[in-house]
DNA sequence: AGTTTGTGTCTCACATAATGGGACGCTAGT
DNA sequence: ACTAGCGTCCCATTATGTGAGACACAAACT
């Protein structure tokens, strides 16, 4: 059951419980009800899991992720030098629109967000690091999917990927003017009307810029 | 060589990959190096990894750590809420201090890195996120041993846990008066002098105080 | 008291599943 | 053409992980 064609099983099902502790502590129980594996297999990976600190316990006994996994997504997330070149023009982005922004690279036939930051609104767009998203919706996809410059400065989308939320994307490209990444502002209809592009548009080209700049990638480039 | 006694022995080699491939992205021949690994299991377990987003490959086909690991660590922050709610105070303490900033909790018999913020001098100290230090040595140390209020507002430490660094940890206390974190602030004696608590006591206590609210810690305290 | 049901933990005979030497196809360098 | 190095894949062998079941303990029953 759910073991891929070419896997190795001791790692699928070890995987299966980094996975379900992923949302929430689990006791061992629970583990077992959510991953399907008996009793001791569960307990077994759980506690060598434990060993190699991906996995911890609460006082009661319960587990959850460890501190481990702290180390190895920061040093997951520096294979991206894009996001930590990131950090500051998407928080000024964040600032100067209000809602919340994510910076996209492509991986394979999907996207992923590498950084992000929340708007402060309580109603507000949440796509969490390390999301992937499909390359064919959103104005980010778009953005990453467009290989030369067909796409103008920006692009835009409006409840094209999830009904009632827009959003406006612009492209990070290196020295050589390909494009590396796409920067986004995605909030609710209400808040960035149907023209989003309108509003956010240049805010979105700047961070881009910016980004450029902080990684070192304007150097050569026409 | 190097499996644990109790431990799952593909688990324990899988994560050695993992190990090798958090400093840098390697090939799968430098990968059998450093592993130690039979070129065929190092193979096999690399993709295994990569099937399940642990593991990606850039052009070159080199390995490195993947996407998962970054809503994996992600996650696994978000399992102290401490974390999320330092973020800001810890920021405004190292402009303050101008000094590396970090959050620790207790973890057994160590203490663990759950938030960092770098000096922007030249000459700084640096504590990963997710490391383990020990609790014999250091201000945080002090802090987090110190099970009941035999400390005052806060500790200092100087050249105790690393030769030429002094530091300065204050505790955050939940509304038991428990002490459940410690914030420092460290840098080289030069700068930080031999009194580093006359210089910085006031601000990490301010800092901690600020974290206690955020997390909303404090409310029926003395 | 006793009993039942729930934990987490550990053992151990068994056969599944990971192993790794070696073969293969490839590209780059000589 | 030859060599050297790479990543990939096969498959007989057996080391390795497996999981039903026993165990100890605690709490909530009767």
């Amino acid at each position: 059951m759910g073991n891929t064609v070419g896997g190795v099983g001791v790692l699928d099902k070890a995987i299966d419980v980094l996975a379900a502790l992923e949302l929430q502590p689990r006791s061992l129980s629970e583990l077992v009800v959510v991953t399907g594996l008996p009793r001791a297999t569960a307990h077994r990976l759980a506690t060598a899991l434990e060993q190699h600190g991906l996995v911890r316990r609460d006082g009661d006994g319960r587990f959850m992720l460890g501190t481990r996994l702290l180390s190895l997504g920061q040093a997951a997330a520096e294979t991206w030098p894009l996001a930590t070149a990131a950090a500051v023009p998407l928080a000024t982005l964040r600032d100067e629109t209000g809602e919340s922004v994510q910076l996209f690279v492509r991986d394979g036939e999907e996207r992923v967000c590498i950084a992000a930051l929340q708007s402060l609104h309580g109603l507000r767009t949440i796509v969490p690091l390390g999301a992937r998203l499909p390359l064919s919706a959103g104005s980010a996809a778009r953005v990453l999917t467009e290989d030369v410059g067909a796409i103008g400065e920006w692009a835009q989308s409006v409840g094209e990927r999830e009904a009632g939320v827009a959003s406006v994307s612009a492209p990070v490209r290196d020295s050589g003017g390909r494009i590396v990444a796409a920067v986004s502002v995605s909030g609710p209809i209400e808040r960035t009307t149907k023209q989003p592009g309108k509003r956010y548009g240049a805010f979105v080209v700047n961070a881009a810029r910016q980004i450029e700049v902080n990684a070192g990638l304007r150097g050569a480039g026409a």
